[in-house]
DNA sequence: CACTTTACCTTGGTCGGCCAAGTAATGAGC
DNA sequence: GCTCATTACTTGGCCGACCAAGGTAAAGTG
């Protein structure tokens, strides 16, 4: 449509934004952020060897320990495949040791290498200052505004999705 | 969890919720939120024969005509391999249609094929609905307070990121 | 006009992420 | 004990998205 002639006013108005963002302002934003953040995030977790994704994944062992398999797609919430995969690269990489559960056949017990270890405090690092570059010239309470709003969001798209983590 | 020891007082802290979320909370809920906003979009253009990411492309078509690919990329502040390949896939499916610029022998143009045009009206409306489901429960207010905030961190995740359209 | 730089796009590889389907072990019901 | 459903994980395939590197054509420069 709009092949080109520009006759109609819709044109012109239509030119500066995107239609996707007239159709949806708040989900435009969330997508292209969502983006942004994420490359942020993979800039930083270069240098340390890691790719967006596998630090969340990590940070959960470092501060549990030795989990099942089960209990990080329980807690990342993301598809086993996925986990899997993540896993197996990092395992590859020398982030992440896995043993058979002695107790559970079925089951495969992920614990962060020594190795790992010291990539730590960079990673808390690296969230902490991500963090404080997405929230640059946020005053306090806007921070709050935020979070809060975020997590009516998520609220929202856990509901009907179902797979979400249900948290108190 | 925690290796079995419970001596820090931290980790009692941490049971509940999961590090990321203690380092950057904002950072957590905005990969959290994007991607259960990607599965719900994924579900609502499941039936138009679309994947998620290929809307936005879509509806640039749509509003814009025939563009070069060029332009796709800027608009969509995309990789330009990215755009390569789904405009192969979307060609594949029929979608879309490429031609050689004639005033330019590098150059793409793209169109939407008349079929894909059905879909237009389909794909704002579930554009619509999510955007809905999105911000269900959220007050006027609320609503322009979360684009407010989203739209300062995005300015912000685009600083040094570079590479992000210059918007008046 | 030749030479260099820049712009446009493609290819190949890698990752995160999904789904669908499959294997294997556990647990529940009979 | 035997069947059957559930749980745990893997494999293969696909898509969006990135980077790095390459090829071709246009524009800039001497």
């Amino acid at each position: 449509m709009n092949t080109g002639n520009a006759t109609t006013a819709e044109a012109a108005c239509t030119d500066a934004l995107p239609g996707a963002a007239l159709s949806g302002p708040v989900s435009h934003a969330v997508s292209r952020v969502a983006r942004l953040h994420r490359i942020a995030a993979g800039k930083l977790l270069k240098g340390l060897g890691l790719y967006p994704g596998q630090e969340l994944l990590m940070m959960h062992l470092w501060d549990a320990g030795p989990v099942r398999q089960s209990e990080l797609i329980r807690t990342l919430d993301l598809d086993p495949s996925t986990v899997t995969k993540m896993l197996q690269r990092l395992e590859q990489t020398g982030h992440v040791r896995r043993r058979p559960d002695p107790d559970d056949r079925r089951a495969v017990l992920v614990e962060a290498t020594d190795r790992s270890c010291e990539l730590h405090t960079a990673v808390r690092d690296a969230w902490g200052s991500l963090e404080e570059h997405t929230l640059a010239g946020l005053e306090s309470d806007e921070r709050t505004e935020l979070t809060r709003l975020l997590a009516k969001v998520e609220a929202n798209l856990c509901q009907e999705t179902e797979g979400c983590p249900e948290r108190g």
